[in-house]
DNA sequence: TTATATTATCTGCTAAAGCAGATACTTGTC
DNA sequence: GACAAGTATCTGCTTTAGCAGATAATATAA
């Protein structure tokens, strides 16, 4: 064995460099890279993992001040099973806790309690900073304001917020 | 118990809804989706996990065929450990192989095998596909191209290819 | 040269997440 | 009303990844 590298390939030399294979690696390398870097930083700083943060501003967000566990499901990209068990630990912490909903006794809502409130609050401005260090600062205007339209279509249209009147 | 949802943020009512925690958000959210959605694509028309791709590519594009199981670390975003167990289960597929640096008896590359290259130009042409119905053909030419430029820079400028003149 | 610091990789252990199936409830049809 | 199909959540089990420390090799300094 110990092959020599340079194996020529069958199919074409540089399609590895196909715009669409660039773009997904850049994505997935950008998207990892920050959220090592962020999820650091604000658990030394607010002691919250960003995981937690994400759904508790998720929630923070939805007109009613709860989400179903479904919803967490789908905003999160986790599985049902994934998703009950992250849940679990957030209320394990204290921040948020699950409610019945009188409609329909199969879905269960989850909400914030006021020690949840108050430590997204605090853990928010942290953030912030953290995001202007690593996110925003790199980037100019044009490019922000494309990217979260790119995303929005990714995301197929709305996202939970900031859903633009086009 | 059983609070009533609505509780009154201290800070500010909708800090929730700041650009960078809406721009963060977004990228989180598409980018696990679009993985999800690839991955399972992948597996079912070329057997390969997206996780596998992603190195297999890297290793491909490499000018020396080869990468160090560092710099497969830092592209990948894994840790060592990580990495060092991704590769094992790459290998055990028969994609790479491990090879000795003779100048660093530490370092260890890794580098396709003929198997793993023919797997790689097999899946890459599933995969261009899946790319152009979930992605590229999802997004305008400017969308793409300041999504390539703004990924860029966050990963520090340059990302193992596809760098620019500017 | 010898000691010290740094770097590269791997290992043991634990935590997190997926999958697939279980359970409980609701909806639609006859 | 009763049955089939669909939906929401949870559980058992396995895989994956992180963390922190071990090992080995190299680089730096005195």
């Amino acid at each position: 064995m110990a092959t020599k590298p340079h194996l020529e390939s069958a199919a074409c030399p540089k399609i590895v460099n196909d715009e669409r294979i660039v773009l997904m690696g850049l994505l997935t390398e950008a998207t990892a890279r920050l959220h090592r870097e962020l999820d650091v930083e604000l658990e030394r700083s607010s002691g919250m993992p960003l995981g937690f943060f994400d759904v508790l501003v998720r929630i923070r967000r939805s007109p009613e001040g709860r989400l179903t566990m479904s919803e967490v499901a789908k905003q999160t990209v986790y599985t049902s099973g994934g998703t009950t068990r992250l849940i679990d630990r957030i209320a394990d912490a204290g921040y948020v806790q699950r409610a019945n909903c009188p409609s329909d006794r199969r879905t269960t809502y989850v909400e914030l309690t006021a020690k949840g409130l108050k430590a997204l609050d605090a853990a928010m401005v942290a953030h912030l900073a953290h995001l202007e260090t690593h996110l925003t600062s790199k980037l100019s205007g044009t490019e922000r304001s494309v990217l979260v339209a790119a995303l929005t279509k990714l995301n197929g249209g709305s996202t939970s917020c900031a859903r633009s009147e086009a």
